[in-house]
Parts: structure tokens; sequence; C-alpha cells
DNA sequence: GCGGATCAG
DNA sequence: ATGGCTGATCCGC
């Protein structure tokens, strides 16, 4: 309930100020069990989190019920939070479910097609992910109140609302829903942003102001998520609370408040012409077409492990879905047009960390905006003994115990100990690489046969080829 | 691709 | 009439 409301309702009411380190805190130490029951489950919010416990209850041999029962005793017992939980086979339903004996209880909707159904039948539209106040009242208006009246309307639903909310809605009839579970930060982010609302304000040199502050406050977040925008988006809430966007494509992938203040100028410019005597309430920034400032790590990308991972062993799930986590694909995911750029902006891009670096330590990490995502907790239960690495005599980096492992590792390490010193040697990696700057054994492995498009730029004579391949 | 709009948390 | 902020997605053009 919003504060103001409840001090209405309530005016002795004492309210305490936000505290998200607190709240992020406690969040970990429920996501330290969650991670127990399925090692790969997703967090959808700092207070919600998807599980698949078909694995968990197969390997203890019990009922989801059974074992949702003992998560939610557990994280009681443990964090003293309540939880409410939906028990269901995707997780459309199961967030539906989730809802139904709140609080501190759970629901579980059956694996059967009838029972699925029939729980739909009679379930409000606006009870499911999606349907919000608008999109509940349209429905409302054609004689749509449930999800079992959709199939009724069917004929009309793509015409008044689009091919897709028909395809969304046929599926909220028939209760079907995504069974995809995965790690919250296998999700690629696509855009960052920040906007704050003020008294209203107007004039030339005031709206500078506020912008060159907005400015500011994205470069921040664009530190600290490590993204470049290849658009940026000027957003206004007018003094009549109408919202308009502007956005421009910079030259360049843009991060730093200079940039970042230079091209959006001309859009306040442009508003300010739209309507004269500008009064705003509101102004934000955001970047999008974002650009990773993370260079592919040398040593992820020659595929040595990192001291810290652990081999996923018992998990059929964790190993299956291993070759799409994107930091395997890093090579693949960079944009073409990142490598047109890549020779012009290298110097600038140089000049640019640098400083990105030096000023790191004064970013501050407790009041940002923006999602936080964090990795899935480590899970107790496989914790590894201290020193179960041997380290590689050729590149000194920690590697599994086992005798066949470590024995086909120096042999790859020393064939790329040649490829190294062929490479140093003359300068000129054409013999080991293509012309789009994809090593030939990583496109083998690859075997997706993407293709690029050949920009036709020089191997040898681009730095951040230089840089990319061996630094 | 742009700009408006809806939705979630 | 219950706001502000961040981020995602969809639609029409």
């Amino acid at each position: 309930m919003a504060g103001f409301v409840a001090k209405k309702l309530c005016p002795q009411l004492i309210q305490i100020p936000l505290n998200f380190e607190k709240y992020t805190a406690k969040a970990q130490e429920v996501r330290k069990i969650l991670v127990e029951y399925d090692p790969r489950f997703e967090s959808a919010s700092i207070d919600e989190a998807y599980l698949n416990v078909t694995n968990y209850c197969e390997t203890h041999n019990i009922d989801p019920e059974e074992a949702v029962e003992q998560l939610r005793r557990e994280v009681y017992e443990k964090t003293k939070i309540t939880v409410s939980a939906g028990i269901a086979a995707n997780a459309k339903l199961a967030k539906i479910c989730s809802n139904m004996n709140k609080p501190n209880g759970q629901f579980r909707l059956a694996n059967d097609r009838n029972v699925i159904l029939a729980f739909m039948r009679d379930l409000p539209t606006r009870k499911v992910n999606g349907v919000g106040r608008v999109f509940e009242r349209e429905l409302d208006a054609i004689g749509v109140k449930t999800c079992g009246d959709i199939y009724a309307y069917r004929q009309y639903l793509a015409k008044l609302f689009g091919e897709k909310a028909f395809q969304f809605l046929m599926q909220c009839h028939l209760g079907l829903g995504r069974t995809k579970v995965q790690p919250a930060e296998e999700y690629e982010r696509k855009s960052v942003g920040t906007e704050s609302t003020f008294a209203d304000m107007s004039g030339h040199v005031k709206l500078r102001d506020k912008l060159r502050w907005t400015a500011e406050e994205l470069e921040k977040d664009m530190r600290r998520t490590g993204f470049k925008g290849r658009t940026l988006v000027l957003k206004v809430k007018l003094h009549t609370y109408e919202v308009f966007t502007r956005q421009v494509i910079p030259p360049k992938a843009v991060w730093l408040a200079d940039d970042l203040y230079k091209y959006s100028v001309p859009m306040l410019a442009k508003l300010e012409q739209d309507f004269p005597g500008l009064r705003l309430r509101l102004m934000g920034l955001r970047c999008t077409h974002l650009v990773s400032m993370k260079k592919p790590d040398t040593m992820t990308f020659f595929g040595f492990k990192n001291r810290p991972e652990q081999p996923s062993n018992d998990d059929p799930e964790t190993s299956k879905c291993k070759d799409s986590a994107p930091e395997n694909d890093q090579w693949e995911n960079w944009p073409d047009a990142e490598f047109e750029e890549a020779a012009r902006e290298e110097q600038q891009e140089e000049l640019e960390e640098l400083e990105a670096l030096s000023q790191l330590e004064e970013v501050d990490l407790r009041r940002h905006h923006g999602k936080e995502i964090l990795p899935n907790p480590k899970r107790e239960s496989d914790a590894t003994p201290e020193e179960e690495w041997w380290d590689c005599p050729i590149c000194l980096r920690p590697q599994a115990t086992s005798e066949k492992e470590f024995n086909e590792h120096i042999d790859l390490c020393l064939s790329r100990q040649t490829i190294r010193e062929a490479v140093q040697a003359t300068a000129q990696g054409e013999q080991q690489f293509s012309r789009d700057g994809t090593p030939d054994f990583k496109k083998a492995r690859n075997g997706s046969g993407q293709k690029r498009k050949d920009r036709g730029f020089v191997v040898a004579g681009d730095p951040k080829q230089r840089r990319l391949c061996f630094g």
C-alpha cells in the first residue's frame, strides 16, 4: 500500500525508511535454502523465485507437496520468514497458485488437463500475470471475465488485440505456460536507465542542469552494470502528466555522463520547440541496444576453469543447459557493428577505461537504482574440500584433479602455447584466425554455422583483435 | 527503428 | 484518482 494512503487510513502509523541492503541480505539467506531444492532456481525478484523440484522429488522420493512443505518450514526456521508457494505444471500456473493460500500457505494444482481446464474456467483474467488493469477492462467490455470465457470469443481476439494477445489468451484458457526455469543472470539485460520526479520545472538552464545531473546518475549505473548503449532515450513527463520519449543513435556507443548529456541535449531542445514553455515533473535517460564493456575473458574463452567454479555432476538439468550459458557464447554474441567500429573507437576507449578503472572505488554500490541480479548461492551440500586443484605448468591455472582431464588439458595448453608463439612471432594471425576474428577451433566446436558478414578488416592491424586474442 | 502504452514488482 | 522507479514487451506507423 502506498505510504501516504496508509498514513491517511492510520494516522498514528510509524513509517521506517527503506533499507535495501537488509532486504537483499535476507533474500540471500532464503536463496541459500532454495538452492538445495533446485540449484538452477530462478529469482523473479527480491521476494519471488521459481524452482523446478522435479529432480529433488525424485532423488528424495517425496511428493511435491511434501517437498514444498519442508522447504517452507526450513525457510521459516532458518530465517523467520514465512513464504507462500504454488505447485503446478508450469510457471504461469504456479504463480497463480502461489496466491491462493497467502499468507504462509501453499496450493497444488494437479498436472491433469481436465483439472487444469476446470481451474482456468472460473479464474478471473486479472489473476494471470500479464493481464493488468487496462487489459482486464478491455476483456470485460467484450464479455470475457474469466479464462474460461476466452474460448467463445476466439474469433475476435486477434482482430481486437493482435496476434500476440490472441496466442497469449488461448494459452491462458488452456492453462499453458513456460516450464523452463533458469538462473536470473542467464537472462540478457536489454536496457539501463534512470529517471526522477521533481517539483514542476521550466527554463532552459534549469532543465539542462537537470539533464546533466540525470546523465551523471546514468553513468553510475552504466559503470556498475558494465554496459554502453548504442541508443539513448530521453523521457519526460510534462506538468500535465503526459509522458513522451525521444531517442537518438549517437555515432558511438555511450556511457560517460559527458556523452550522455551531449547527445541528449538536442532531444531536449527539440522538445522545447515542440512544447513552448516546457514544464516538466519528470526526466529520465535510458540506454538500449546495449554493448557489454566486459571483454570476453581470455581464460574463459580458451576453456580454462575458474577456481571457484564447481563441476556440476549430479544434476542432469545443469549439464544439459551448460552449453547455452551466455558466457560460453560471448564471441558469437558480439554485435557485428562492434567490430566495424572497433578500430576507430579503440583509442578513445582506452582512455575512458583507464579513467573508469581509476574511479572504480568511488562508485557507490549502496545507492544505486535498478534490478539487483545476484548469482545463485553455492550449494552447501556440494562444497568442495580445499585444494582439489592441480595447477597447470603451462598456463598456471587451476585444473581438475583427474589424471585424464589434467593430461588432456596439458595437451591442449601446449598446442595453445604453440599458437600463441606463432602469432606473436609473425604478428599476423591469418593462419589461425579467420577474417571475422573467430578462431577456427571455436567455430568447429560451435558448429552452428552462424554466418557473419565479412567486414573485410585486417586482423593484424586491428588493435582490438590483438587484445582480445592474447590479452 | 520510433514513440506510445501497458504491465510487473 | 493508489505514487515512483526500473525494466520488458507489444503495437501501429
